[in-house]
DNA sequence: CCATAATTGGACCAGAACAGTACTGTTTCC
DNA sequence: GGAAACAGTACTGTTCTGGTCCAATTATGG
């Protein structure tokens, strides 16, 4: 269906609620401001921090920070720390195609693959807590789609 | 892994191969020639027909062809034929979002959703059978990405 | 006009991946 | 020393993808 894990979703949501708070903050208290339920949201904050997203204080009174401001982490980041790389098909780099000599075309996923990495690198966390997107979307800010239900033309 | 189904990755394969041809072609004679097992290519094609990117002629001296030419078929049209509608998240439009009051972010994802859509829509298969990109893609071409693999900055 | 063969159409089943949960261990504050 | 909170691992249930099989349909040949 080319979706994202709820893991990813989750994070998004508690994420951006991380970033409403200046202070450290503990799962539990995160689960009840976000509604997501309290394990789910413990292994998501888990995840995060060992990628780097957020820093985790242990112990008593410990808990969460953002390790960046919520500006200057992109949907890709969160993306790729929870549901790992972004790589459309495994035909990529190396990949195990069994039918690369037959297939025809080359690399050209990669084409594909840049272009949507570009597009998750442009929008940032921020952007999602706020209902305007900033300009450096560029022209991707829902545009004029071509594309109906079935087919381009 | 936000990885679309090895399935539609058979279907481009097989799309860019049946364009090629000016015939009507059957699934083992496209199986032959893409090196796709054959059933796995006749499900494909058989989706494919059901949702208007080829049509089919059933009995004898029956088969595929292409609907449109290649240039006309983009590569959202074929993942929404194989894996669905490309919605990132189910709490898009209407979802079964059971957090939606709490979780701050009303449908922020729908701007997401559509530039990964208009990224999708703006290649074409001839764009995966050449091997040069057209110059719709506008700056969306291996453009130098501030993401890293662990955080943004 | 009928029988046969070829081919698509739709349904079914197995396997893997994911979401969610629980438990144990380590660290820090009181 | 006790309590609180994160860290890591393991397990289970569910969903989804991938692959296979059988039924419906049509052109061809007699």
């Amino acid at each position: 269906m080319l979706k994202l894990s709820k893991l990813t979703d989750y994070a998004v949501v508690a994420l951006v609620r991380l970033g409403q708070k200046s202070e450290v903050t503990t799962s539990p208290v995160l689960s009840r401001s976000t509604g997501i339920p309290e394990p789910t949201v413990a292994k998501v904050l888990k995840i995060l921090a060992t990628q780097g997203i957020v820093t985790s204080q242990r112990g008593a009174r410990g808990g969460y920070r953002l390790a960046q401001p919520l500006e200057e982490i992109s949907i890709a980041a969160v993306i790729q720390a929870i549901d790992g790389p972004i790589s459309l098909t495994t035909c990529v780099d190396g990949g195990d195609c069994d039918a690369r000599s037959t297939c025809g075309l080359g690399g050209q996923w990669d084409m594909v693959n840049a272009a949507i990495r570009h597009a998750l690198s442009a929008i940032t966390l921020a952007d999602m807590k706020n209902h305007t997107v900033t300009d450096r979307l560029g022209g991707l800010h829902v545009p004029p789609m071509p594309d109906g239900p079935e087919a381009t033309a």
